[in-house]
DNA sequence: CTTTTTGCAAATGATTTGCATTAAC
DNA sequence: GTTAATGCAAATCATTTGCAAAAAG
């Protein structure tokens, strides 16, 4: 999405148009992979050396309002924050939280319906595929060293 | 799962049986669905007057290892808990955070031995939909109002 | 000018940790 | 007896909130 398509998506929905919405946004979407609320603020910096996790959250959830953005991968400590429209799925180990991409389609048709039939609107859907990482299944008693993420 | 699968599951792999988690996942079955850590807790406090929510989520990450309960409905402010086996999948309100069971079965089985090709010890899949829950849809700019859950 | 957004500091709230005590084995 | 588990209090840490100052429309 484009800074132009951006501007235009906030306004048709009466929200400001504003440099640190914009700035956040190309960061993010720059980023290209899923990331935490602190690396988008990370990589930030640079041209918004005032901004705050506050406004990046704000603009975060700004954006999974305008169904640019969601939160993903429940579960591991910190959230993580995907650009669209690739919505993946996740691995997630249980041990140490580690979080991995799924790079497979599934069919979620039924599922969908099934969320609609029950008066949700559905607007995407993610599998997490839960487990143990290649790490910690030769580990005992899970100790928690694998590199989060 | 009996009180003595349970306890022979324990020993099995060298932990210990204590009322503890006889009572806590008693009483974590006995609730069936899902549940929050506190809510297990206020289950099982008339039996166990002492237990702390740290016991609690001891016990829980305990049988997540056992393989007889996982975290589960990431996105949402506080983790659910779910009895297997009967992993089943999640609908989450983005605007205020419900969550809802969906009651479909999905076909994983690519994503799962993708998982497996990645190294990943698999050991089963929720899938998460997102969108709006039927009271947040009608609702402007989400103010946080619905019963969570 | 009016209303939203920002930025900072402080609050919140779920989950963890440290550690002395107690209970399993 | 040894070692692991409990219970309590305190710490952690991501995420939110309150509010005054700044910016957008």
């Amino acid at each position: 999405m484009t800074d132009r398509e951006l501007e235009q998506s906030l306004r048709e929905r009466g929200y400001r148009v504003t440099p640190q919405r914009v700035l956040i946004h190309r960061a993010f979407t720059d980023l290209g992979r899923h990331a935490t609320a602190e690396e988008v603020l990370a990589r930030v910096e640079s041209q918004l050396p005032n901004a705050s996790l506050p406004t990046v959250y704000a603009a975060l959830e700004l954006f999974e309002e305008l169904g640019i953005a969601h939160r993903v991968a429940a579960g591991s400590p910190t959230a993580l924050w995907d650009p669209r429209p690739q919505l993946h799925h996740h691995v997630i180990c249980r041990s140490c939280g580690a979080v991995e991409d799924l790079d497979v389609s599934i069919d979620a048709a039924r599922a969908l319906r099934a969320a609609r039939r029950q008066g949700f609107r559905a607007e995407g859907s993610e599998l997490i595929v839960r487990g143990l990482c290649e790490r910690c299944q030769t580990r005992r008693h899970g100790s928690h060293s694998c590199e989060p993420r």
